[in-house]
DNA sequence: GCTAAAAACGAACGTTCGTTCTATTTTAGT
DNA sequence: ACTAAAATAGAACGAACGTTCGTTTTTAGC
């Protein structure tokens, strides 16, 4: 059917969007303008801005584990799959897989103090996202490759921190080195934590 | 002057509500009807939506100083003061100063991604942020209570990074263990290049 | 190539947005 | 208390919002 595809093409443009002014700042109008195509044929395709919403998430869950997360699954489980998993997040921010930045990151900040299905959907994928960086690093512990003292939730409340504050100084101040913060960060403190065969 | 009074109780709404629903997401008609005031006067005390907002930034910006700056300063310079400035942000957001977390946070958030004169007001007051805490981890070096081997604007960054870790786990993810998180993070990055006198 | 179904369109709906007037009320200085 | 100025109200504006509807065009299966 073509309808999945002007669907897709919809989806990837308001995934686009949204990364630069925000998920509600999505307007069915302009993204109808910037498609060539009208409001109601385009509006046709989700019955609601809601929907719209949703499946933009969707959209951008897809993208984020493709970028991210799959090609850090091809390395070894232990740390190396935890430090490729880390510079990944990195490369896809410094690749500009969205052109504003982390989507979720966005969304995450525009919907925290909202009730409704969108704010649970966002907040559903983030919880997804930190518990595959705690499975990574537990499995890094498992494999004894990391320091068992340091709670998984805890070393991934500080990495996720590490990007988010990336994300920050890159798309707001606009810091050419805040990639390279990031990543000396990361790589810092994971090496400090790492347990090295010998 | 009544009209000083007026403004500064539009100001704080605005504030409050910004930091939940976005700067964006604040409505004249709505801020209007909730301080029970007609929406045409209100608007003319700023005189555009815009200057309403830059109106609202200078606003929180005293509350943003005047709940974590100001108190930290009372603390000897070096290292105290530098610890006592990033514990009183963590108290900050734990107090609630802004309903919906960190007012700033979220607004560089929602801005970065859009040109204009309200984005080059949120960075230019994050970058001020993010200078005070370069300066006061610089003086701790000159004290001689900080190791000198780590940049100021890296070690800047990745305290920044955890308070805003912290924003995100607490706001959206309503983790009850975020400011624990952070703090730990905070306390034993600081300790590990703390130099005691002895 | 015909045809039923799917997709896209164009016009209009009611609402809310920011904004602009003019008129009225309230405040502050004398 | 009087008065000029400041503050607030009320009605209306065009534009844009999400949404609905009936019609037309395009697609896909036979």
């Amino acid at each position: 059917m073509k309808g999945a595809r002007t669907r897709a093409s919809i989806l990837g443009r308001a995934v686009d969007l949204a990364s630069l002014e925000g998920l509600e700042g999505v307007t069915i109008g302009r993204l109808a303008d910037e498609l060539g195509m009208s409001k109601s044929g385009l509006f046709a395709h989700f019955g609601s801005k809601e929907e719209l919403q949703l499946a933009a998430i969707e959209s951008a869950s897809e993208r984020y584990i493709n970028e991210i997360f799959r090609p850090a699954l091809k390395e070894p489980r232990g740390y190396p799959r935890l430090i490729a998993l880390c510079r990944s997040w990195l490369s896809y921010l410094k690749r500009g897989v969205f052109p504003g930045g982390c989507f979720f990151a966005g969304a995450s900040f525009e919907f925290d103090g909202r009730p409704g299905i969108v704010r649970d959907a966002i907040a559903r994928h983030m919880d997804d996202w930190i518990s595959a960086l705690e499975k990574a690093i537990r499995m890094a512990q498992d494999e004894g490759h990391l320091d068992t003292s340091i709670e998984p939730a805890q070393l991934a409340f500080e990495l996720n921190s590490l990007f988010l504050g990336a994300n920050f100084a890159r798309q707001l101040r606009k810091d050419a080195r805040a990639l390279d913060r990031a990543a000396v960060a990361v790589e810092s403190r994971l090496e400090a934590l790492r347990i090295t065969p010998n």
